[in-house]
DNA sequence: GGCCAGGACACCA
DNA sequence: TGGTGTCATGGC
């Protein structure tokens, strides 16, 4: 058996070479990025994108001062194909009043130290460990794991983790076997999360393909999958 | 018409 | 501490 630091590293490259580099939120201002992470909580990014061309087009996504003036109904409104609007509204709203607070505002909230800007983010009614590492890897530029629910379930699939192990376990695990680089764990985080939207189904074709059908959200009753070989 | 999506939180046993 | 319900919408 390889060493789970051995067969992480190599179902990113594995991934990497199927899908190719993702490109997420490549040049988006972190202040969208932020409200993107927020909206996109348990919705299809396609529904996220919806909402933010409405902020965008009324001009809320400059910064938080612009999203800060619209009417409470107003920003219901514009986030409303993003789903859940009210309690993003109040996430968002939630935001806009630790930024307030923050001196420096949003640059000087996500310049704090790695812990010190985590703490924050989840003392925000809202915002939960997923959320508050996305924004801490995508719109401050923190070598931190996502451990979303693909990520959980790749790892208790090949097991490298217990399944169901804590968010936190899994984070460790990734992190302790790549290496601590911001452009690593966006490419990771974005490849699983291509490899768990995928919906695959085992063909003769796909013998020998290393992308395991099974590891999708879709099949949990399906035999395990590998993505390298076991030996 | 049902299921799912780049979660978080309140509530209850 | 762990399980369950709720929040809401658009697309397939």
């Amino acid at each position: 058996m390889r060493s789970s630091r051995f067969r992480i590293r190599t179902i990113y490259h594995v991934l990497l070479a199927a899908y190719g580099p993702q490109g997420w939120w490549p040049g988006n201002h972190p202040f969208e990025t932020v409200v993107g992470a927020i909206l996109t909580q348990n919705t299809a990014w396609r529904n996220v994108e919806l909402a933010l061309v409405g902020l965008r087009t009324r001009g809320a996504l400059a910064g938080p001062e612009s999203l800060g003036r619209l009417a409470p109904d107003e920003l219901e409104r514009l986030i409303r194909p993003a789903g859940f609007r009210r309690r993003k509204a109040g996430t968002l709203r939630a935001l806009l009043s630790r930024v307030s607070r923050e001196p420096g505002g949003l640059s000087g909230l996500l310049s704090r130290g790695e812990a010190d800007l985590r703490r924050a983010l989840l003392e925000i009614r809202g915002i939960g460990p997923e959320t508050a590492d996305s924004i801490l890897l995508y719109a401050a530029g923190r070598p931190l794991f996502v451990a979303d629910a693909y990520a959980r379930r790749i790892a208790g699939r090949h097991g490298l983790a217990d399944a169901g192990a804590p968010y936190g376990d899994v984070q460790r695990l990734f992190q302790s076997a790549l290496p601590r680089s911001a452009r690593v764990m966006n490419e990771y985080h974005a490849l699983i999360v291509r490899l768990g939207k995928t919906r695959c189904r085992p063909t003769p074709a796909c013998a020998g393909c290393p992308l395991a059908w099974d590891l999708t959200m879709k099949s949990m009753g399906g035999s395990p999958g590998r993505v390298l070989p076991s030996s």
